[in-house]
DNA sequence: CACGATTTAATCGTGTGCGATGTATGTGTA
DNA sequence: TACACATACATCGCACACGATTAAATCGTG
């Protein structure tokens, strides 16, 4: 049942591998991996995020406008591949607490562009902890970190080309 | 604004980096390669357990009672790090399509115990096929695979370590 | 035995995440 | 110009994920 083997046999144990500290019943499959880390930067973030009045998805679409302000809802969910009907309930959420506006373009009455308001540039000054303090959770020397995110985004990469091909 | 550094100054250009193949805007944050790496299984998971009737957290579920049988609401929150309120709903979806039955432990009545039913534990071949897929679409060699998992694990019970200290 | 603390599970409300579908606008081509 | 097509955004419904709260059963200690 392994995502990298069949594990015919009593090759391993397979659970009961601690007192629980660490060592689940999933912990062959690379998936659940993935998902439990990124439970733990969810929980993480909150904790961080709380005080911002922010959720951790806001947090990230916001990041964008402060890198680079005025992007349209598609270029936001592309950066995030995140669909419209994600995207368009939290953009309003994020309008309602006056931290962005929405303005349709007058070249293409299609798109709609978003900005950050005075409170929403305000806020990245109090945001400006927050990475550190999510580099040095994390805990990683720097190679590591480096490593990691490259294989993750190799694994990225190779999952989505598979998906594609649907 | 790098999770690693400060990035402080034109040390480099951030984005453009491509032709949008790879390299979005947040490639410096570990958080978001964990992120997106998380919603490329999504996807993929989706379009396998389609004809399953399953989502990905059900499936996981299944998998834990296809491993041991007979487990109680804790454990399988504890295997997931799940709460009860994600998972009472969730089960008893399962129930309603009938792969699962929740009974009351008779020694102690606070515990709910979960169990295959003879449908959900004929569900188990149909699944068989997908961790090899996955596996297979994850495209990594077999110490890719297991240092990206063990690297995980690390940055796992790292950040929990920091959530719990709050 | 009594009674407060703990454990287990459930409900409610909010916020993603996405499939299916709808609508308005822009584009390409005959 | 006309009309099929694509694009950008939106709504609706369902399924997680979780904070806050509630409720019942059990446990611990006097």
């Amino acid at each position: 049942m392994s995502e990298r083997t069949e594990n015919n046999g009593a090759s391993k144990p397979l659970k009961n591998a601690g007192p629980d500290a660490l060592g689940g019943d999933l912990d062959d499959f690379l998936c659940f991996a993935v998902y439990e880390a990124n439970l733990a930067f969810n929980h993480l973030y909150r904790s961080l995020l709380e005080e911002l009045g922010l959720t951790y998805p806001q947090y990230l679409v916001m990041t964008l406008l402060w890198r680079r302000n005025e992007r349209t809802v598609k270029d936001i969910g592309d950066a995030l591949s995140l669909e419209y009907n994600t995207l368009t309930p939290m953009i309003k959420r994020l309008e309602a607490m006056e931290l962005v506006s929405r303005v349709r373009d007058l070249e293409d009455q299609r798109v709609v562009n978003v900005c950050l308001t005075a409170k929403g540039n305000a806020l990245r000054e109090k945001a400006a902890a927050v990475p550190q303090c999510v580099a040095e959770a994390s805990g990683l020397s720097e190679k590591a970190f480096e490593d990691l995110k490259s294989a993750l985004d190799t694994l990225r990469s190779n999952l989505k080309s598979t998906g594609d091909r649907t």
